[in-house]
DNA sequence: GTGGTCTAGACCACA
DNA sequence: GTGGTCTAGACCACA
């Protein structure tokens, strides 16, 4: 369901938060579904709980799963969250872009770019 | 010249190493040009001059500036950075792309989202 | 009759033993009326049955309900635990008071506060 | 500077943010202040230096101090945040008086409370 | 079984 | 010296 990249440079707790986040963002895991318990993650990965802990502690405080005492965690409802995900990824194109003309390459090379990227990846509109 | 923001999470030298490098490539820092000695940035900045030597290590390695025992740092040729920090560039606009087209977003909402924004900010082409 | 947040951070007994404290102390729940059964209310609140019985000792200790072996639960006379609870409620308001204090709020805006809250919500005096 | 309760069930690293936020919002501690070092206040309150850091870590996430990596922990600006105290304190006003008016208290016997209360305690307006 | 907190101790990056 | 991450392992509350 979920692996962790030793070379990553980022910590693993935060590689953890991100991997569910996108699980959830794009729907494999849905409202209300169970997340792995924190041990048996912590097994699966061979990672210590602690670090598994930490990383369930800032999906809940970020919103995205929810934590019931004794029972375990619960993915929670995410549609604002897709909104605010779109934002997040405009903001991210805004500096981008940002960068890019400052080094002189123009709006058309960007969107030619992002179109021929579009065509050969076979994704997108 | 510079300014480091305390409240940044990234470290210290990593700051510098960035500034300069900017500094450097959009040409504010022309090549042969003398950088500022170690101990003189250390002061201005208020900053350890190991953070600074640390600093400079890096944009030497990189190959953004060269140094010469006893005379200082000085700026390197850097038109073939120029096409290097494009690459970049368009490496990061790839990463966003693919999150977008992930979280749904067609690549007509997002050229459109580029020229929209290089009208209003009346930059680019 | 009674429901349970799940996304309370508080345990589930502790919701259930205020929820039917405040059933009691308002007069829904009337002294030597019944309570469901532990099973009963585990069935409908899809809760575990030692979660209720939990609930049920902790209220039977604090004296809002009594038990009858084979014959269920029941609550107890309440009249006694009204003027504990708005003794309970002055305390906490003591202590907002302590920390408005410390933060440089005046009782003149306390009271203020209070007074144009009960006309608003239309309830009080 | 501050003192854990090991009687209080709240755990320590949430007394010990309490703690610091009040220092900050009073002014105890003012903006650009270092913090206590993580190794030397676990050692002055005896406590492992992975609490302090959770404690530290959450101040951070909140905004009440940043952090300066190989430096220590500094006192952020804090002016918005008493805004936000007094707001918070002012809705766990709302709370109670909520409360009260359920228990059959009045406006009336409310200011009445707080009025005495800071007569006696020589505190307020 | 499930999560929450804490200690002890290690190792790393940064200044 | 300073903070950040992680492991190993314990103990507790809750269901």
């Amino acid at each position: 369901m979920i692996l962790i990249d030793y070379r990553d440079s980022r910590p693993i707790y935060e590689q953890v938060v991100d991997k569910f986040r996108l699980l959830i963002l794009n729907g494999s895991l849905k409202p209300e579904e169970k997340m792995p318990s924190v041990r048996t993650l912590a097994m699966d990965l061979s990672i210590n709980p602690n670090t598994i802990q930490r990383a369930y502690a800032e999906l809940e405080r970020r919103g995205y799963i929810y934590t019931v005492k004794g029972r375990g965690n619960f993915v929670s409802d995410t549609d604002k969250f897709k909104d605010e995900y779109k934002e997040e990824i405009f903001t991210r194109l805004d500096e981008v872009c940002d960068s890019a003309y400052k080094a002189g390459i123009t709006t058309g090379e960007l969107t030619e770019h992002i179109e021929k990227g579009s065509k050969e990846g076979g994704i997108g509109e």
